[in-house]
DNA sequence: ACATCCACCTGCTCGC
DNA sequence: TGCGAGCAGGTGGATG
């Protein structure tokens, strides 16, 4: 899936584009698109039809955006969705999931998701103004937010007892990270994924929460990572952060920092990437 | 409660 | 050229 980055240059886009305007249709072309809004294709449309789009914001890789009338449309790109904006007279592609059209306005919002494991759903508000709803209240802050508390997530990861990457996979304890940003941070912090949770000190925490943010501020500027068209910006555009990376999917090249060929692990039906020498592999395996 | 695993999908690449 | 296996940026719910 896009990671915070790509869900972060989606969020600017929609922002720009649709914020303070009205929804007047909207299509669900593919019911799994909405499996999470439980009373159906017909009740979604219904909710999102003649709202007006308050802001545009983001929660790890969740986008939620408050709509007038108290309810929330909350979004999710998994692996390979995108939010286009695009004439609504173009040809619609094999992949397009749901159509919102806007009021005064030739272009539509498009969600086009190849392995539809994306989608969007309608949920009331949260009580507190400017909180994301309680449907995606597990989902902790990101590294990037003010909100982020670093002592509190050190003394999360000594509680836990589990490897470091799936710990920083894990979206209730840190959010917006998944597995480039993950293991390009651990590179920059020189810790190996594997690594006991509860062995951890403050300042090798400090270490890798300072290195995912690196990796995913200067990921941004660059508007995002995209191997291929699959991740683009709201106008369809790539990012060129591919070009950054020290570890992810680089199995066999030289580390740029020792020169060490780039060692690949098999870790939860995926992989993990690591250079052998600078993040040598801790006693206990994980 | 906590930690781990796998199903959910489509499409591309690789080796035979 | 065809075909099966493996792989891909995520998540929630089932299972132990």
């Amino acid at each position: 899936m896009p990671e915070l980055p790509e869900v972060e240059v989606v969020r600017r886009g929609l922002q720009a584009w649709a914020a303070g305007r009205r929804v007047t249709d909207a299509d669900v072309l593919h019911p799994r698109a909405i499996r999470r809004h439980l009373p159906g294709p017909a009740d979604f449309v219904a909710r999102v039809r003649g709202r007006r789009v308050v802001a545009v914001n983001r929660r790890g890789k969740y986008l939620w955006l408050p709509l007038d009338g108290g309810d929330v449309l909350v979004g999710h790109l998994g692996m390979s969705g995108q939010l286009l904006v695009v004439a609504a007279t173009a040809p619609p592609g094999p992949h397009l999931r749901l159509r919102f059209g806007f009021a005064d306005d030739r272009d539509e919002l498009r969600f086009v998701d190849q392995r539809t494991f994306g989608g969007f759903f309608v949920t009331p508000a949260a009580d507190e103004d400017g909180e994301p709803p309680a449907a995606i209240a597990h989902i902790a802050p990101d590294p990037l937010d003010p909100a982020f508390d670093e002592a509190a997530f050190f003394r999360a990861l000594r509680r836990r007892r589990t490897g470091l990457k799936r710990a920083l996979l894990d979206q209730s304890f840190i959010s917006g990270v998944g597995n480039i940003y993950a293991d390009e941070g651990l590179w920059r912090a020189r810790l190996h994924w594997a690594r006991p949770t509860e062995t951890l000190t403050r300042a090798e925490v400090s270490r890798v929460v300072a290195g995912v943010r690196e990796v995913m501020s200067a990921a941004l500027v660059a508007g995002g990572t995209s191997f291929d068209t699959l991740y683009v910006n709201v106008d369809g555009e790539s990012g060129y952060f591919d070009r950054s990376l020290h570890v992810y999917g680089r199995e066999d090249e030289p580390c740029d920092r020792c020169g060490t060929p780039i060692r690949r692990d098999p870790f939860m039906n995926r992989s993990a990437y690591t250079c052998p020498h600078c993040q040598p592999r801790p006693r206990r395996r994980r």
